[in-house]
DNA sequence: GTCGATAATGGAAGCGCTTCCATAAAAGTA
DNA sequence: TACTTTTATGGAAGCGCTTCCATTATCGAC
């Protein structure tokens, strides 16, 4: 009788649970709960196990752990764009919290066309990540039912709905516009006009700053839109379009990056900011405070929506339904040189 | 005798291939197929299948079948951080490479920790990840070897080295740093200085940039170094201390975020540009051309570096091993306003 | 000393797929 | 017509873990 066919395989491929089993003399629920629970180990075996997987140079697969246990231990995150930095700060920030956690991230851009985040979405589901963070609170038709059928915490970010799918950890665009257009005001600008993209959030901004103007007696906004990403060129050629539409007193961009480009083409056009234009920004982005002159911004915090976004997930996962499911980082008006 | 227990599972959670096989009269292995080779299948049961899967709202179980293939689709990508523009343009490269092919992406942030990549690596080999994809060619001791034990394809990038893990595609930082100085020495420029970061592609572009200017006659280099991930202000606090210490003719940043900051100090001191001092950035990001004065720079690649890790890994896991392990991607400086 | 409680370990089943191999039917080939 | 080839499908095994339950050894308490 030939001999069984299993052990003449040589190095085939990588160690397995169970080499490391028969290497340290003990069972391979040992052997996963040394990697697992440690603590419930006597200490010896928990050694000889641990030195078993020394030797062997054993990576457990956590594709199988994954499997068996239907805990995948990652965490997929939808943003329209990373190259854009108030996205990517975000995803920083969440991969912080996730990395501490000992969880992992996959990324989805979406590139701002809805139709993707819904493919994404599905993907992502298929691989039973344990958590999902999206941005902004629209969605495909039928997305959020999806969603809510695979019974997975998810966070919402960058606004601010009483109805999120599940969780949402943003702050309000619309009063966010709303204030920006009140300090202007406040400021003594009148005719108002607004850069920036035609994603919803944006249009958020827009509504907010359009109501804020006509409630604080700013009057009409002039607007100009530019394509996604928005790149201090944009911010330049869209200002370029509006001092040729007329003469606005102050200009609110829906992003510092624009807000840049509109400095710079003060700068070429010789309009003193703020006397000539007043400019504010958005986001309040690090080159916000070092270009001259510097940016009067709304700053809200990227970083930190990713982190709670996180915290959030963490705590879900960790069996704690008790959180807060709404959660207003809110903004600030930062008073700066440039309006 | 009890009924068995498996049938009275109310909805128990997801349907499953067995559940879309019963409901299509056919066989598992016949979903398996449906899904991933429809082209074998009869027209007839292929619909069969697909109105089946319809109906139950099937979702495929992605960990189950990368634990069965072990094919995870998965590709892993380690930057130093994405709220560095130019590393989240190469993200954002390999991203669109990747979703093309059906593949996502597992993120990693080291923050410029040496250790952190480390941890990273490890645990997306544990995951199974199908290709890697690192920034620079400096790795923790024994990580070289990890990786390449584990057998899979993997692309290193921003550098350019003769003994690649696998594969690189990148540029010559060393050539680049040199091509500025003698950029500058060209322009007339003496007195050169350089502002950047510790982390080993500034080191690089750094030293280059002295041996170019030491052969190109440009003398000594006095260097201000500044902390990760590159701001504005850290450019402008650099020239600050630079101009502390010396009357620089020309200043080389190693990234066009800190040049900004540059060129807004200078802005601050009324030192006209590049009357009084030249500015040379680096990467070329969108703020380059739309600053004023415009910043002359070295271009690099980002987005296209990104992409073509992702279709040098895609034609790997295709089976083609006749790829060019080493792409250089080359640099080019871009004259403009500032040098 | 005997007993229940606790700690430490192992056996077996199975997570939901894909792969290998076998089989039956249909379609060419001489 | 008898034969090989191709096409379409299914059965069984198993990917490498974790979970459930059972078992044995150890311990303090009365």
């Amino acid at each position: 009788m030939p001999p069984s066919p299993r052990k003449p395989q040589v190095a085939a491929s990588a160690a397995r649970m169970e080499d490391v089993a028969h290497a340290a003399g003990v069972s391979v629920v040992t052997v996963s709960r040394a990697i697992n629970t440690p603590g419930k180990l006597a200490p010896a075996t928990l050694q000889a196990v641990r030195a078993a997987i020394e030797r062997l140079r054993y990576v457990p697969n956590l594709t199988a752990g994954s499997l068996a246990s239907s805990r995948s231990r990652i965490i997929a995150v939808i943003v329209p764009t990373i190259s854009n930095s108030i996205f990517s700060d975000t995803v920083n920030g969440l991969a912080q919290t996730l990395v501490q956690h000992g969880y992992q991230m996959l990324l989805g851009q979406t590139q701002y066309e809805l139709g993707a985040e819904a493919a994404l979405v599905d993907a992502f589901l298929g691989r039973r990540v344990d958590g999902l963070v999206l941005t902004g609170l629209t969605h495909a038709r039928g997305l959020r039912a999806r969603i809510q059928k695979a019974g997975l915490p998810v966070v919402e970010t960058w606004d601010l709905g009483t109805r999120p799918i599940d969780m949402v950890v943003g702050f309000s665009n619309h009063a966010a516009g709303h204030a920006a257009a009140c300090y202007l005001s406040g400021k003594g600008y009148r005719s108002l006009a607004f850069i920036g993209g035609v994603d919803d959030r944006s249009s958020a901004r827009l509504a907010g700053f359009r109501e804020g103007a006509r409630a604080c007696g700013a009057g009409e906004v002039a607007a100009a839109t530019v394509p996604a990403p928005s790149t201090p060129a944009d911010g330049a050629a869209a200002l370029a379009d509006l001092l040729a539409r007329g003469a606005p007193r102050a200009v609110f961009c829906s992003n510092d990056m624009l807000a840049a480009g509109a400095l710079f083409e003060c700068a070429r056009r010789r309009i003193v900011v703020p006397g000539g234009l007043a400019v504010m920004g958005f986001a309040d982005l690090p080159i916000a405070a070092s270009i001259e002159p510097s940016l009067t911004t709304v700053q809200v915090r990227a970083t930190e929506m990713g982190q709670r976004a996180g915290s959030l997930l963490m705590q879900r996962l960790a069996g704690d339904n008790n959180v807060q499911r709404i959660v207003d980082l809110g903004f600030a008006t930062v008073e700066r040189a440039s309006a």
